[in-house]
DNA sequence: CCTAATGTCTCTAGCAACTATAGCTTCAAG
DNA sequence: CTTGAAGCTATAGTTGCTAGAGACATTAGG
């Protein structure tokens, strides 16, 4: 049995992180010592692992409790979590799409810029005015992280 | 002058993110009408057009603060605008570089999948176990939305 | 066995950048 | 003059944590 400190080393995931996971019951709630500090086994230990790996894969909270819940399930069809997959993968093609028009932008801002005063600044000057940009870089179709 | 509804139609800005904006002190206080209402002229116009294209672009409003109040100075060197633009690209390659890495291993958890029970589903077991990806695509170098 | 250092406990508040709600007042059209 | 849209303030919620306060538990050293 593991300490949640111990846990956190293990899986590289942080104690209050832990806690907040347990706490929107992502993670069930812990066995605990006689003197009230939280133990885990190896099947809390692998559960965590999947949370952080979905994570760092960029999947949010609520589509990794939806896939834990499919796993609890082995027997059933994967559709489901395949479909969630996918989603993801097109979440992240979308964010990709758009971070390459914001990348072409901010390269022709940066080296349009001849280094002179703010009044000749080719950055503040595009900032200042969409129709200087070369691409339709607008209306980011989602706000999520990552 | 417009009024907060036309001027948001105008920017493509919502009413309370222009008020938000306002409250974080982005925007100055707004004249008032006698009804107290906020009335906005020109000026008032580009430089939400102004943070408007920067939030676009991806800049954080601590930057744009920044940009702002260098867009203030336009005798002074643009060296600190350029900077926040190539700092703002930095981080757009390394987001990208990112998801590159995200997108790729999220393709193959997709593709492998056969179709079958969640205990045979490759997207559920290559969530649990990192050594089954390709790629190192852990550590976010960054947290930033978009 | 005692003490000090570290770890853990709960609870609360804070971060970015908004968005939503409630309950009011003001304005413009008919 | 009335009605409905638009505006006002203030507060709370969103996501995924992170940081802090103050109290209790555990462990290592002397
Ligand atoms: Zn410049
Ligand atoms: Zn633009
Ligand atoms: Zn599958
Ligand atoms: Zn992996």
């Amino acid at each position: 049995m593991l300490t949640i400190g111990k846990l956190g080393e293990a899986a590289g995931v942080k104690v209050p992180t832990i806690r907040y996971y347990e706490q929107i019951g992502l993670l069930p709630e812990a066995e605990r010592s006689a003197g009230n500090q939280r133990l885990y086994g190896r099947k809390a230990m692998e559960r965590l692992a999947f949370i952080r790996h979905a994570r760092d894969l960029g999947f949010t909270l609520e589509a990794i409790r939806d896939l834990l819940s499919l796993s609890d399930r082995p027997d059933q069809s994967c559709a489901a979590a395949d479909a969630i997959a996918r989603a993801q993968l097109a979440e992240i093609e979308s964010r990709l799409a758009r971070l390459t028009a914001l990348k072409a932008e901010l390269e022709r801002m940066v080296v349009q810029c001849a280094g002179g005063k703010i009044a000749d600044c080719r950055v503040i000057e595009v900032l200042g005015d969409h129709s200087l940009c070369a691409t339709d870089h607008r209306y980011p179709e989602s706000e999520v992280p990552s």
